[in-house]
Formats: C-alpha cells, sequence, structure tokens
DNA sequence: CTGCCCGTTGCGAAAAATGCACCGCATCTG
DNA sequence: CAGATGCGGTGCATTTTTCGCAACGGGCAG
C-alpha cells in the first residue's frame, strides 16, 4: 500500500539506525530519504527521531508511532484478506513462529495440507524460542505462535493447547531402552544431550533435577534438536525432546521413552495469537486445521 | 495527515453517493478524484464502490475499508494527542456526542471549566438521540457519549452513570405543584407536553404508562427540550425532563418536581465510549472530570 | 590533522498528480 | 421522441511534488 511507504521507511530508518542504510535498504538515496522523514515529523509535529552522533534512534513519540503503523498495517491486511475471501477465491499470506520441534514432521505436513486445499496461500516459517515467539507477535511481525511452555502470557492468547510429556532419545542398544518409561534420575546418571536454558524441554528438565537436588550436566548442550537426534547416534547418550518432533525411524535405531511423569511435569504444546487481534482470514483458517491437528496427536 | 488523504477522499465520495460531488467537497476536479479512486482499487486489488446509475455505492468491500480507515485515523490522533501530551503543554480536541438535557448547564460548565485548565484543548459537541450517539461511537465520529438511557448496549462501554428521575415541569400556580411528588396518572389527566419516542424521558413515560393500561397523549410532542420549558410558561401544561437539564428560574416561575418512584422507573444518564478503544489523553481526562462532576450531583 | 561516516541542504531533473476538454451512457423532461 | 442533464471515465498539457546528485558542516577514530 503505496500511501504507508513513510512508514516503511520509518520503520526502516528505525530498524538499521541510520538513514544512509536504510535509503539503500529502500532503493533511495539518503537526501529523499531525509526529505521525507523531516516533512513527516513536521507534519506530525513533533520529531520522531532523537539524532544522535553516528545516527538516529526512535524517541518515545517514534515507539508509539511505529506501533501505530504496525497495527494499522496488520488490520489492512486483515481488511484486505477478508476481501480477497469474499471475492471467492482464497488467498493470503500466513506469518508464523515456531519452535523447532514442529520443524520436521508438524510443520511441513500442514502446511502441505493447507496449500493442497489454498494454492493461493504462502507462508512464512520464523523458527524462535519461546521467548521470542511472543515478541514476534507483539511486534505484529507474525500472525500465529506455536511453542512449547510460553514464558509471558501477557498480551498472549491461547488458541489451543495439548500436554506433551519430555521424552527421552535413545540408540536402541541404550541401557534404559528396554524400560517403557525412565525416571529422572536414571537419565542424570547417563551422559545426556540437551537443548539450552531457552528451550522448554530445559526448562522442565532443570526443574524437576533441583527437585531432586541435582543438575542435568549435559556433555553437549545445543540449540538444534536436530543436531541432539543425530548425536545420540554416536555416543551412548540421552537426548531430551517432545513427541510432536520425533518420528521412529525405519531402521529402528533409534527409540523414544517418556519420563516418569512424577519426576518430570508434563508440559504444554501452546498455539497463539496476540490477544484481541483479529487474524486475517487464511491465518485465522491456518490456525483452525492446526488445532483440529493437535488434537487429532 | 496526508497519507491518509486517498481515505478521505473514499470518505467523501461514499458519504456524498457521487464522485463529482465529493470533488467539489474536497476541492478537486473530478477526473483528479476518478482517478484516485480507480488507481487505489487497483493497488488494493478489489474495487470499493460499485458503480450505480446516477453515482457510486460502496461495496462490502468499501465499507471494511472505510472501517479500518476511521479507526486507523482515529488511533493515529489518539497516538498524536499522546505526543502533545508528553512534550509538556496538553493539546487536543474533544468529540462529544450527547442528549439535549445536557446542553443549558451541565455541558457549558464541564466544557469551561476544562478549557480554564487546558486552553489548547477543543470541543465538537453533536446532539444526537440516544439511538444515535451510539453509532457517533461506533463510526469513531465522537469519542465520548454522554446519553439518557441508551438502547442496544453492544460495542457501549460504560464510564459512569447516574440516575436521573423524570421530574415534571411546571408553572408555579398548576394545581399539582403544591405537592412534593406526583404521581403518573395525576400527570396523565392533565395536558402534556413530552419529547418524542426516540428520547429516553418520553420511552419511560410510555413504558409506565403501559403499565397503568393508560397512554400518554401530549398536547405537544417535540424534539426540543428547550420549546418544552417555554411551552409551559403559555398553557397550563406538564413538560417532562430530567433534573440535569433543569435549573429553577431566578422569578420562580417554573417549578419542578420528581414522579414518584414506584410509577416511573428511574432512568440511568451513562458516559460512555466505544467499546475497547483507547481514547486521546485529551478525551480519556474530560471523561474522568464528566465521571467527577457527575458523581458530585 | 586526516579520513570517514553521519545528517542535512540547494538545485536541476524526473515523476506523479491535477485541470481541462471531451466521450459514451443512462436518465429525466418537455 | 429528441434534447438536456448529470454521471463515470479518458487523453493530453500543465503544475506540483518528489528524487538524485553534489556539496556542506560536524562529530569521531586513527
Amino acid at each position: 500500500m503505496k500511501h504507508l511507504h513513510t512508514f516503511a521507511l520509518i520503520e526502516a530508518v528505525a530498524r538499521s539506525g541510520s538513514m544512509r542504510k536504510a535509503a539503500e535498504d529502500m532503493n533511495l538515496t539518503a537526501s529523499a530519504l531525509n526529505r521525507r522523514i523531516r516533512g513527516f515529523e513536521a507534519e506530525f509535529g513533533s520529531p520522531i527521531f532523537e539524532r544522535i552522533p553516528g545516527g538516529v534512534r526512535l524517541n518515545p513519540a517514534g515507539e508509539m508511532l511505529l506501533h501505530h503503523y504496525r497495527m494499522s498495517k496488520s488490520d489492512l491486511a486483515r481488511v484486505q484478506s477478508h476481501v480477497a475471501d469474499l471475492t471467492g477465491e482464497r488467498r493470503g499470506h500466513v506469518r508464523i513462529a515456531c519452535s523447532q520441534a514442529l520443524l520436521p514432521y508438524f510443520l511441513p505436513e500442514q502446511i502441505a495440507r493447507y496449500r493442497a486445499a489454498h494454492p493461493g496461500v504462502t507462508f512464512t516459517v520464523t523458527v524462535r524460542d519461546r521467548a521470542q515467539a511472543e515478541q514476534e507477535l507483539a511486534s505484529y511481525a507474525s500472525d500465529l505462535a506455536l511453542v512449547f511452555e510460553p514464558v509471558y502470557l501477557v498480551d498472549f492468547e491461547v488458541l489451543h493447547l495439548i500436554p506433551q510429556r519430555v521424552h527421552a532419545v535413545l540408540r536402541k542398544d541404550h541401557p534404559l531402552a528396554a524400560k517403557p518409561e525412565l525416571r529422572l534420575w536414571e537419565c542424570l546418571d547417563s551422559p545426556s544431550v540437551a537443548p539450552n536454558a531457552k528451550y522448554g524441554v530445559r526448562h522442565l528438565l532443570d526443574f524437576a533435577a533441583r527437585k531432586l537436588g541435582r543438575t542435568l550436566n549435559p556433555v553437549l548442550e545445543t540449540e538444534s534438536f536436530e543436531l541432539i537426534r543425530h548425536y545420540v547416534l554416536h555416543e551412548q547418550a540421552i537426548g531430551f525432546q517432545i513427541p510432536i518432533g520425533l518420528r521412529a525411524p525405519d531402521d529402528g535405531s533409534l527409540v523414544f521413552r517418556p519420563l516418569a511423569e512424577r519426576d518430570v511435569a508434563t508440559g504444554s504444546l501452546i498455539l497463539g495469537q496476540l490477544r484481541g487481534r483479529t487474524l486475517p482470514v487464511a491465518s485465522a483458517r491456518f490456525a483452525m486445521q492446526l488445532a483440529a491437528a493437535l488434537h487429532e496427536d
């Protein structure tokens, strides 16, 4: 939308902290950009950037204005999506922030399914830890978030919730693989491979271990869930993940065992949006599909 | 704000139902306006006007778009007002829709008081009956509504409420003027002067009369509360109003007597806004002042 | 100091918006 | 029935706005 272009420029300047850099990003000369900003400030009645040596920075007025812009833009997108919906074919774009656990199986299947029914809809998937995911929503950068054990629930509206128990990921010849359910203390005695503290699985494990007066000392700590799954094939160690991101390989080389519920609390995988926001049609429908799919699992 | 000018044009076209008329209103030629509309429709991806013989009319897409514009514009005004507030002196504009009863004494006093403290704030007062007042809020044409006995309470958020009993307005030599409180049946036997059915006072009276199996048959039915007050000076009749719009004249020519509570239900004078909306600073502060003043009465 | 990068400004060129005249069409009118 | 009227829409010259280029002054690091 052309009439919001000045705001888009403002956002670019705010992001890069420099008019010249922003001008380059937006395919403009610095002089033109500068004049647009100054012109807007004059019209708006107050500066929105504070000029600091080495660049510019948003002042409080600018922060509020930028928030207005994001809200306004997102609402316009909603209207457009709604209109496209009632003119017949469904088009639109769905932006979703999610945990890594959804990447290998769940999300690709769901997106493919939705696109099979509505080829006009496109997707953006951003991988974020649970704290970042909520900020994505708050800044209108994503429509939906699908995260395990969100942190701050302010401004976060739960659309659907399913419980997920923490599972151990083991090589099939691991001594503990024989048991149908593992106790936490058993795991603490073996070498472990765990995600870092930003992730919900780790948070639940740390919390549970502290209750036992023990700590989790992983031999490998990483941000990559994929690395965890592959590493346990090479060393006799225990990985930890949630079942939605796990599927037994054909060769049976890996097995998954739940941790006893009385040791480690069951976590929640939560589908949510920004509180009070009305989503574009495509996003709302996709959220409904996700909720239904989660319900089946 | 310049970037919303196209929307303002769209609104003008929607209002007048004709591009040529709207062009005149907005100081443009019809051709320029036409191109802006068509250009916007192309960019938006869908027509927003339906072309009918003799002019144009908004289609559903246009309705939604216009609603977005009004919301967006009002939110920008809120941001601007907020910024002006934090830069020091308070400026802004308060738009209020109210019942006639507030016009003679209450509102002018309150506005003057507020302006004495904040000379930078200006006001628009629109007189609306109780149904129209809520539509004013819904279309973002007013920030606040102060009405007696609102009709539909959806999307209407009550900020403050005070009870108001219906009062009879009598000339001092009226036979009923001697009594401290009047019964409804006494009034029905005298000639009466009443507002029409759009007003809350009349609604309460009609409802009460029906309970008695009687009807109110006013000799003069009008939209003007002022006319009612002045007419009873000329004919020995009973007028009906609420006390906030009444003040005994110095010469004692008029007296006001409440109707018995067991005959006519006590109505509510309600200060409200559009549900969920965050008002500009000036409007929010003025609403607080109004609420406090109502509380004292 | 020198070089560098920053925001900012003057000025001519390019682009966008506007005004004017006019078209085709439907409706109203005598 | 024909002419007049008022509507949305379009081609073209003109005006207004915006942009790109070059240059200026000011902080800052080496």
